[in-house]
DNA sequence: GTTGTTAAATAACAAATGTTATTTAAAGTA
DNA sequence: TACTTTAAATAACATTTGTTATTTAACAAC
């Protein structure tokens, strides 16, 4: 019988996923893996066919915490929530969100189907939806712009300054604005929200 | 008596520049840009001390042409040129627009510095010159995140289906309401322009 | 033509990295 | 106890890259 199995593939994920959070893929190297782990690198080859499948590995992780994000209350408007929460990500996982949004887009989907989620949240909000299909439309990428311009400037450093909450409200505000000109214009408000 | 130059240095960096236009910095090898030039990597140790010194050399290039995009007449607003000018930057230039912008931030003060002539730009401008200081802020805060939003998701590939006309239209119907909105808000303005 | 200078080409070397081959030894089993 | 299996560690190898050392040969003064 061989000798008990110490490191597992869930071991080899956890390890990378951590080094990936502290210094994205600059550094992402089977001997850098084997050192976060604590092992060699004959685990980091024996749970994985080579590299790039753990990096890949690495890549739905990091999705799947950024979803997490996006599922969280910041505001009342699910709408805004997840653009906060993609701002926040970013704030939050500076390096995470390069390799993820900024490194790998065309070959992830994962901007696209955020755009999708979004969209959806957009037809059910009540006032929202009596905005004519373009309009909607409007809002949607206007919001999907600013959030990812957000986003991106925390990630590469700009913005340093900002505390969470001020991210939040910057968010928050430009939401509200952006809708209400939408509504404005489409004459089915008369003014702006407090 | 030596033999006659070839290369000169600024062979080298045109060649250094057109490789990093074509493929980012994933390719900047001492070989690489030789293979542009047609020489052998010689001249370019014998032109700079070392690829770095070459690639900062490439960087300023990149700022320089960053910033005559940002100085020609899309609309009329010089304000909002600058913004536009940075998202066509983006669209015809990825590559560039990546190692300049999204991977050398923080080394390199490209961006605060575009910040700041945004701001004087701002500041000439008539209708937006009566809004206090802090609603002039927030005005320049929020084209600056929505033009940096447009040119990273362009960057990153999204996008892709945008003309230069379409691009410039976004950034001119967003910039318009957003200052707008800061007119109206302020009492300065009625309604939206048309 | 010979010679000195030094561009440019070529070769060479070290370090880093992905990956594979080999060795070591833990854990049960006969 | 000797043997089998195979994790984990270690070595080894090829490739890539930055950089330096060495060679080659163009040019012009003598």
């Amino acid at each position: 019988m061989p000798p008990k199995t110490i490191f597992l593939r869930e071991d080899v994920i956890n390890a990378a996923f951590e080094l990936t959070k502290k210094s994205g893929f600059r550094d992402f190297t089977a001997r850098r893996v084997a050192e976060e782990l604590n092992s060699s690198t004959a685990p980091v080859y024996s749970c994985f066919k080579n590299m790039e499948e753990l990096r890949e590995e690495v890549l739905l992780r990091g999705e799947k915490l950024a979803l997490e994000y996006t599922l969280k209350p910041y505001t009342k408007s699910v709408f805004l929530n997840m653009g906060t929460g993609f701002v926040l990500f970013a704030q939050e996982n500076r390096e995470l969100f390069r390799v993820l949004i900024l490194e790998s887009p065309e070959t992830r989907g994962i901007l696209k189907q955020f755009m999708k989620s979004l969209y959806a949240e957009l037809g059910k909000d009540e006032l929202i939806s009596q905005l004519p299909e373009e309009d909607r439309k409007e809002v949607l990428r206007r919001m999907g712009i600013f959030s990812h311009g957000l986003a991106s400037l925390i990630c590469v450093g700009i913005h340093n300054e900002l505390t969470k909450n001020e991210a939040i409200s910057i968010m928050f505000n430009m939401g509200k604005d952006v809708i209400d000109v939408a509504l404005i214009k489409a004459g089915i408000k008369k003014s702006f929200t407090a």
